[in-house]
DNA sequence: TACTATTTTTGAACACGTTCAACTGAACGT
DNA sequence: ACGTTCAGTTGAACGTGTTCAAAAATAGTA
């Protein structure tokens, strides 16, 4: 019974800190607010949460649980392109209503030491939760990848979603036309680029986008 | 006479708060801390500086106009990719100092809305000053680019300077030799790619390139 | 010199995220 | 029923960036 109320009282919280963050945005929202608007003492957020930012990585880790099912009619497509175009469709779609607050989420997406930098180790269960969409949208629609190229592909399709979402956060054209067409334009580059990929004859400048891939992890 | 004692104020807080941003990091200095240093109140930093993020704004621009004579030899080379070269690596040895520090400016680098991210408006006369180096190296090497693509060039040279800065800023093998391996690796890519797009046959992905660059400006 | 206007300087105060010692009360053994 | 325990809860307190009314120093004018 106990451990029930306890689970009530976390999603109060969780849900006014939303509730605030969408209404006012995730800087303008105080720590105070949220708990007053929960009913609760200060402190005890804090006893729920490690800190605000903490609120923001828990409602993208429930998002993308969300997302799962969602994802499921985009993942019919045959043709890589088109699931691709479904997945960040989709994504849009769901995370409308949060938009204005996520850019939290990037505030420091440089800083790979920021918690709620996409690339940190907090948010690391998250990202390979995600990654495994990517990878596979890759294994089902069968498309050819060179040996080399295949272990990382899923990783490179990843980033490039995270650039897309990052352009989308920070949009203000009308309903994000301009999101929508980055994506159109760039999904053909990127399919294109899979397709050359496969030549022989650019097995160097494979290998040299692979060094650089290494690089880039370390 | 006031006016000089009180630029000779303005110098000693912004010297104070830079040799704590080296000893200490950007975070962990506090603007008391800072204040005292220089033997004087808390309030008069702000007299000074809009905020703490300001005084590395400032840092910034002083920088790049330190660098102007400092990158006149790497401005003397005949290939492009030779001036690329030495200009990142004359910027890295320059910055050495303080590239723990520097990962403020690139903390906020996502959100344009940001007064820090290298793309938001109060930089922009920095940005630009910058973008200069790299029309004149366009210009002197006489590199031929397609008519299409040379309004950009300067600009897209300095985007991938940013991401190759963005790395350093956060490399931590030993003397940033990654950032190294990066530059020589990626450099020559840009370079072939360079060369590639003048191919008449590759005009419709300059086009799309071209698409992309229009939509991510706006 | 005395009076005024302007620039420079002060330090207390504010709101924030976060921490923490203390308190409450339901669950449990006796 | 009674005492014990400990997850759950409180709110004051800390250190932060920043603001601001007031004081002090300086310049200009008579």
């Amino acid at each position: 019974m106990r451990q029930q109320r306890s689970a009530e009282t976390r999603v109060k919280i969780l849900e006014a800190a939303l509730d605030l963050f969408r209404e006012r945005g995730f800087p303008e929202s105080t720590m105070r607010e949220i708990a007053a608007r929960s009913g609760v003492a200060t402190g005890l957020a804090y006893y729920y949460f490690a800190s605000k930012d903490a609120i923001v990585l828990e409602y993208y880790q429930r998002a993308l649980e969300d997302l799962g099912p969602l994802l499921e009619p985009a993942q019919q497509h045959k043709k890589l392109d088109d699931r691709l175009h479904a997945i960040l469709e989709a994504k849009f779609q769901y995370f409308e209503p949060n938009r204005r607050f996520l850019g939290a989420l990037m505030s420091n997406a440089a800083d790979p030491a920021s918690a709620l930098s996409p690339f940190s180790e907090p948010s690391r269960a998250i990202r390979e939760f995600d990654f495994a969409q990517f990878q596979r949208a890759i294994d089902e629609t069968g498309v050819s990848i060179p040996k080399d190229l295949a272990p990382h592909m899923a990783k490179i399709l990843w980033m490039y979603q995270m650039g897309i979402l990052l352009f989308w956060i920070y949009d203000r054209s009308e309903n994000q036309s301009r999101s929508r067409q980055l994506v159109k334009r760039s999904l053909g580059m990127v399919v294109l680029l899979l397709k050359l990929s496969n030549l022989p004859l650019l097995k160097p400048a494979r290998k040299t986008v692979l060094d650089l891939v290494g690089i880039l992890e370390g």
